[in-house]
DNA sequence: TCATTCACGTAC
DNA sequence: GACGTACGTGAATGAA
C-alpha cells in the first residue's frame, strides 16, 4: 500500500506513512534529521542511515528522545550520535516547515493575468534566474519577424519587441544569396552558426547555415529542410557563392563551439578559413568550470537578451530543426549568430583584463582546427576482436557468479553495490571497513582490505575488473564506430576542464586500460590500416619537470639534468641510502611521494595509497621538503597567491580562480584545504597541458607544411599517437619527437619517448 | 517512463 | 577529512 491516489498526486495518510516508513507522520522529520536527505542538502548525521535512524525513533520517539536516552545506546552508534549532535538538530530544524508565517495570500489576486513582462524579465535579471525565464508563461502568441531579403517590412516588430532583437531574413532565392554574399564580402569578420539535424556533427545532416556580419541584423540560409517546410536553396549552389567566403582567411570568423559547426561545415564540403573568434572557449577561458558556457546563457548574462530556447522549436528532441519551418529557424539562428557576433566584443575586453588574449590566439584558436581533423579521422577498430574478447569474458563471467552465488547461498546482483554491501555485511558477517554516503563502500580498497578474510572477495575483484572491461570498452567501443567510415570518432572538448586539459567523450580515448595485463589487452583493438604504423610519443614525468621549473628547486633541477631515474633518486633522498642500493619498493614508495607532491600531499594520503604507516609517511614527505626546499615555498606561495589575487595561472597565464580561498570567504577548513590542493595542482597540470596543446599544433603545421600523409589521431594528456604510413616511420619519429622536445625550452629537459606498432597494445 | 544521482573504476 | 584532472556504466532514486 504506497497510499492513495488522488486526482494528482499520491495522498499520505497516516497508515500509508507507517506503512512506508514505520513511523507516525510526525517523526518523518526526525528521520530526515537523523539520516539525512541528499536530494534536499540535508546531511543528517553521519553514519547514521534510514534503519538505523527508523529502529531509534521506533523506541525514542523523536530526536530530543534519543539524546535524553544516548547513555543505554548501542555503543556503535553512541559515537556517532554524540559526534552529529549539531548536525542533527540542524538538520530537524531544516527539514521542518514553518507553518505559523504571518502570510497573507489572496489565491485570487496571485492569478496570473496580464503583467508587465519586461519587469519580471529585468528582475530575474537582476536575481540571476536563469532557468525560470522559460517558465514565465506567455500573454501572446511568440510573433516572429521574418522577411525575404526584398521584402523588409516586419509587421510585428511594434507588437513585440522582446521577442526580436534584431531583423532576421531569410535567404532562400538565388538573387537574395547573390545580395548577400555581395555584403559580405565587404566585411572584416563574421559570425556563423549552422543548424542540423543531430548533436553528432559527424552524421547528421546541415539543414542551414545562419551568417552576419552586423550587430542587429542576420541572414539565414536553409539547405536541408524536409518538403513542405519552407524553400530550400540548392546545397551546391550554396558552396558556390558562399565556400569562397568562408575559405577567405581575410575575412575573420566567429563561433560558438566552432568544433560542432566546423566540422558539419566540412562534412557539407566547407572548407573554412580564418577562424577568429570562438565565444565558448572565450568565456571558459574567463572563467574555467563556470556552470553554464551555452549561447543562450551568455547572452542573457553579457547583453541582457533573453533568446528562445531550441526546445520551442523541436521539443525535448521529438523532431529535428529539418521539420521545422525555415519561418522559423530563420529568426531563431539569426539570434543564435547575431548574439555570437555581439559577444565577441564584450568577451575579448574580458579576455584582454585578465592577459589572456595570447594563450587564446596563440593556443586555443590554432588547436581548433587540430582538434577538428583529428576527429575527422578517427581511429581504426578491430571490432571482430573486440567481440570475440567479449564472449570470452563473458564466459569467465558466467562461472565467477556462479561460484560467488554458491558461496553467498543465492544469487543477487553482483553489479548492485547495495546488494553486495548486504551480503558482505549483513550475511556473511564480514566487518565493514568503510562507508559511503549512503550505505557500505565496496570499492577496491575495501576488497583489498577484506583479500583472504573470506573466499568470496578474490572472486568478486576479479568479476568486477571483467564486468568492467567488458561494460565499458568491449560491449560499449563498436557502437561508436561510425558506419559510414568504419571508425571511431572521439570528440575533443577543448572546455571540459578546469586546469586547461583537453577530454574526450563517446568514447572518451583518455582512459583506455592499460595498467593490468588484462585491461591492457583491450588496446589491441586499436590499429593501424594496412600499409601503416600507429606511432606514439609521450612526455616522461612532464609535471615532475614543470614543478622542477616553476620552483625552481637546484636539486630536483639537477636530477633532471643529470638525466637520472627521478624517482629512484628521490628514493635515496628521503630514505638516506645511496642510490645504487635503491630497491624496487623503495623506488615504489619515492614514485608515490613525487606524485603526492603535485597532488597536495598528506601523511593520510600517502600512507592509503602506499601502505607505509602514517608515522613513515610524514617522515619522508619532511625530508622531501629538506631536501627540495623551493618545492615547499612553491606550494606555500601558491597558496598564498590564491588567497591574495583569487586566482592561480600556469606560465602561459591560464587561471583557475578560487573565490572561496579570499580573505572574506566563510569557506570551512575542510573545504579550504581542498581548494588550496587544486590550487597547487593546476599550475602543474595546467603548464603541461598548454605544452602538448602548442606541440600538437606546431606538428600539425609541420605535417602540412612538408606534406606528409601522417595524421595525428589522439592526445592523452601527455601523449600524442599518430598514424603513419610505412615510407613516413623514420622522418615521422623525428620531428615529432624534437617538435615535442623543443616546443617550449623550461629550465630542465622535457624528454618525449616514442613507440611504433601495428597495433596499440603492442608498442616498442 | 525519463532524468538525475551515486558508487565505482578506467586513464593521466 | 584525508591526493589533482577527467568520462562512462549500472543501479537506485526521484520527478513527471
Amino acid at each position: 500500500m504506497m497510499g492513495r491516489k488522488v486526482t494528482e498526486g499520491t495522498l499520505y495518510d497516516v497508515s500509508a506513512v507507517k506503512s512506508r516508513y514505520d513511523l507516525l507522520p510526525s517523526q518523518l522529520v526526525d528521520l530526515k534529521g537523523l539520516a539525512g536527505d541528499s536530494s534536499d542538502n540535508v546531511p543528517g548525521v553521519s553514519g547514521i542511515g534510514a534503519k538505523t535512524a527508523t529502529s531509534l525513533l521506533q523506541q525514542y520517539q523523536d530526536i530530543e528522545g534519543i539524546y535524553a536516552h544516548l547513555p543505554e545506546i548501542e555503543k556503535r552508534w553512541q559515537a556517532k550520535l554524540a559526534e552529529g549532535r549539531d548536525a542533527a538538530f540542524q538538520s530537524k530544524h531544516l527539514v521542518q516547515l514553518v507553518r505559523d508565517v504571518p502570510v497573507e495570500l489572496d489565491l485570487q489576486a496571485a492569478r496570473v493575468r496580464a503583467y508587465n513582462r519586461q519587469q519580471v524579465v529585468d528582475l530575474f535579471r537582476q536575481l540571476g534566474f536563469f532557468s525560470l525565464l522559460s517558465r514565465l508563461p506567455e500573454q501572446e502568441e511568440r510573433k516572429t519577424q521574418l522577411s525575404l531579403l526584398e521584402e523588409v517590412e516586419s509587421p510585428y516588430q511594434a507588437a513585440s519587441p522582446r521577442t526580436t532583437t534584431g531583423e532576421y531574413y531569410a535567404v532562400d532565392t538565388a538573387a537574395a544569396l547573390d545580395a548577400l554574399v555581395a555584403e559580405l564580402v565587404q566585411a572584416s569578420a563574421l559570425a556563423c552558426d549552422v543548424e542540423t539535424t543531430g548533436l553528432d556533427p559527424m552524421q547528421a545532416e546541415l539543414v542551414g547555415i545562419a551568417l552576419t556580419a552586423w550587430p542587429g541584423r542576420a541572414y539565414y540560409v536553409p539547405v536541408g529542410h524536409a518538403p513542405l517546410k519552407g524553400q530550400n536553396l540548392p546545397l551546391e549552389l550554396v558552396r558556390a557563392k558562399l565556400g569562397p567566403i568562408l575559405a577567405d582567411s581575410r575575412i575573420g570568423k566567429y563561433f560558438h563551439n566552432a568544433d560542432f559547426d566546423l566540422m558539419a561545415l566540412a562534412e557539407a564540403g566547407f572548407a573554412v578559413e580564418g577562424i577568429a573568434f570562438d565565444t565558448m572557449i572565450a568565456a571558459d577561458l574567463i572563467d574555467p568550470g563556470r556552470a553554464n558556457l551555452g549561447l543562450k546563457q551568455l547572452a542573457w548574462e553579457r547583453l541582457g537578451v533573453e533568446m528562445t530556447p531550441i526546445s520551442n522549436l523541436i521539443g525535448k528532441g521529438q523532431i529535428t530543426m529539418a521539420q521545422v519551418p525555415v519561418s522559423e529557424v530563420a529568426p531563431y539562428a539569426g539570434a543564435d549568430v547575431d548574439m555570437t557576433f555581439r559577444l565577441v566584443e564584450v568577451l575579448r575586453r574580458d579576455l584582454a583584463e585578465r592577459h589572456l588574449e595570447p594563450l587564446f590566439q596563440k593556443v586555443e584558436l590554432p588547436l581548433i582546427p587540430v582538434l577538428l581533423e583529428m576527429e575527422r579521422h578517427g581511429v581504426m577498430l578491430d571490432v571482430a576482436f573486440l567481440n570475440k574478447m567479449s564472449k570470452e569474458f563473458a564466459a569467465q563471467m558466467a562461472e565467477l557468479e556462479d561460484r560467488i552465488y554458491a558461496i553467498a547461498g543465492h544469487p543477487f546482483n553482483l553489479n548492485s553495490t547495495r546488494q553486495l554491501g548486504q551480503v558482505l555485511f549483513e550475511e556473511l558477517g564480514l566487518t565493514p571497513p568503510k562507508r559511503t554516503a549512503t550505505g557500505y563502500s565496496t570499492d577496491a580498497s575495501v576488497m583489498d582490505e577484506l583479500r583472504g578474510a573470506h573466499p568470496i572477495i578474490d572472486l568478486l575483484a576479479e568479476y568486477r575488473q571483467l564486468s568492467k572491461i567488458k561494460s565499458t570498452y568491449l560491449d560499449a567501443l563498436p557502437g561508436l564506430v561510425n558506419p559510414r567510415t568504419g571508425r571511431v570518432h572521439t570528440s575533443y572538448n577543448q572546455t571540459g576542464t578546469v586546469t586547461g586539459r583537453i577530454s574526450s567523450r563517446n568514447p572518451n580515448l583518455q582512459n583506455i586500460p592499460i595498467r593490468t595485463e588484462v585491461g591492457r589487452e583491450v588496446r589491441q583493438a586499436f590499429i593501424a590500416p594496412e600499409g601503416h604504423w600507429l606511432l606514439e610519443a609521450d612526455y616522461s614525468q612532464v609535471e615532475l619537470r614543470i614543478l622542477a621549473h616553476i620552483s625552481g628547486d637546484q636539486e630536483l633541477r639537477a636530477a633532471f639534468l643529470r638525466g637520472e631515474d627521478i624517482h629512484a633518486n628521490t628514493a635515496a633522498s628521503i630514505m638516506g641510502v645511496p642510490l645504487a642500493e635503491v630497491t624496487a619498493d623503495m623506488r615504489r614508495v619515492a614514485k608515490s611521494v613525487n606524485f603526492g607532491i603535485i597532488y597536495g600531499i598528506s601523511d593520510f594520503g600517502l600512507a592509503q595509497y602506499t601502505g607505509l604507516s602514517q608515522a613513515d609517511a610524514a617522515r619522508y614527505i619532511t625530508n622531501y621538503f629538506a631536501r627540495y626546499p623551493r618545492v615547499r615555498e612553491y606550494l606555500e606561495e601558491t597558496k598564498e597567491k590564491a588567497r591574495r589575487d583569487g586566482y592561480v595561472e600556469t606560465l602561459l597565464g591560464r587561471r583557475r580562480y578560487f573565490p572561496e580561498l579570499q580573505s572574506a570567504s566563510r569557506a570551512n577548513f575542510n573545504s579550504r584545504r581542498a581548494a588550496e590542493r587544486m590550487a597547487i595542482n593546476m599550475p602543474i597540470q595546467g603548464t603541461a597541458a598548454d605544452i602538448i596543446k602548442l606541440a600538437m599544433i606546431e606538428i600539425a603545421a609541420m605535417l602540412r607544411r612538408e606534406g606528409l600523409q601522417s595524421k595525428m589521431i589522439m592526445q592523452v594528456h601527455d601523449e600524442l599517437v599518430f598514424e603513419v604510413p610505412d615510407a613516413e616511420l623514420d622522418v615521422i619519429r623525428q620531428r615529432v619527437h624534437d617538435v615535442m622536445e623543443n616546443i617550449y625550452p623550461l629550465a630542465v629537459p622535457l624528454n618525449a619517448d616514442v613507440k611504433v606498432g601495428r597495433d596499440w597494445g603492442h608498442m616498442a
